[in-house]
DNA sequence: GTGGGCGTTCCAGTAGATGGAAGGTCAAGA
DNA sequence: TCTTGACCTTCCATCTACTGGAACGCCCAC
C-alpha cells in the first residue's frame, strides 16, 4: 500500500506517515521503486497511534503503548498506569487553565471595553496586587 | 542594572531576559563592557510580560499588550477584545480536555489493571467503536 | 512524449524558551 | 600582581509534533 492510500486509510496526513517513520513508530517496507509499502498491520498500528495521539498521549507514550499493545506477557497493570499518568497530566492542565479562566473573567468584567484609555486589564498585568 | 539584577527584580531567568531581547520585546541598552543595561521602564515592562505570560497570553498577544499599555491614544474596548480572544481559546482548551478526560476515566475504569494482558484500554485504542 | 499526480529526500520553521560551549569582564583576596 | 570565581557575552543545539516547501524521480493515460 502506498503511502497516499496509507494516509487515506488511516486519516493521517501523508507527511506524518513520514515523520512516524523517521522517528521508528512504524516503518514500512519499500518497494522496488523505493515507495513505502504499508502492510495491513502498519495501517492497525497507525490507527492505533491515530486513537492515543487524540486522546492527547505523547509521541512517547504512544511509542510505550504500542509496545504493550504488541506484547503478548503485558500486564493490564501497566497499561493502566500510562493512561493514569496521562489522566494526571491532563487534570493538572484543567485545572490551571481553569484559574487562568477566572482571573481572565474578573479582569474583562471589570473593564468597559470603551472609547476611553483607562483600562482594569492593563492595570491588572501592571501592579501585581491587581492580579 | 545587569541582567542578574534585571533577573531577580522580576523573577524571570535570565535567559528569559536575553530572548525577550532577541525577539525585540524589551531592549535594554548596552553598558561600555557590552554588559546590558536595564532601566527601571525596562523592568517594569519584564513585569508586565511576565505577568501576561503566566495568565497564558501569547507573546504575540504580549506585545500587542505591551504596545497598548505604553500607548497613551488606546482605548480599552482594544484591550478587551485581545483579552476575550484569550479567554475564549482557553474556554476552547478546557472543553478540549474535559473531553478528554471523560474517555480516559471510563477506559481506566473499564481496566482491572492486575497481572492478565487483556486490557480495554489497548482495545480502546485498536478499535475506533470503542472509543 | 508529455502532463499531472503520485512518490522521494532534505531543509527550514513553528512557540517559547532552555542548555551548553567557548570565551570576555570584574572585584576581591593572597 | 596574579588568580579565582561570579558574572557577563555570543552562538548553536534541543525540546514537541509536526508542517511547508524545494527539487527531483516514478508512473500512467492521452
Amino acid at each position: 500500500m502506498n503511502i497516499g492510500e496509507a494516509g487515506q486509510a488511516t486519516r493521517l496526513p501523508v507527511k506524518t506517515l513520514r515523520y512516524y517513520e523517521q522517528i521508528g513508530l512504524v516503518r514500512p517496507l519499500r518497494q522496488n521503486n523505493g515507495y513505502r509499502d504499508y502492510s495491513q498491520k502498519d495501517v492497525y498500528k497507525l490507527r492505533f497511534l491515530q486513537r492515543a495521539r487524540s486522546l492527547g498521549f505523547t509521541i512517547e507514550d504512544c511509542r510505550l503503548l504500542l509496545s504493550l499493545y504488541e506484547d503478548d506477557t503485558r500486564t493490564s497493570r501497566q497499561v493502566k498506569q500510562v493512561a493514569t499518568r496521562h489522566l494526571e497530566e491532563i487534570e493538572r492542565k484543567i485545572t490551571h487553565l481553569e484559574s487562568l479562566r477566572g482571573t481572565l473573567q474578573q479582569l474583562i468584567k471589570d473593564c468597559h471595553g470603551d472609547h476611553r484609555p483607562d483600562c482594569p486589564i492593563l492595570e491588572g498585568l501592571s501592579k501585581a496586587d491587581k492580579v
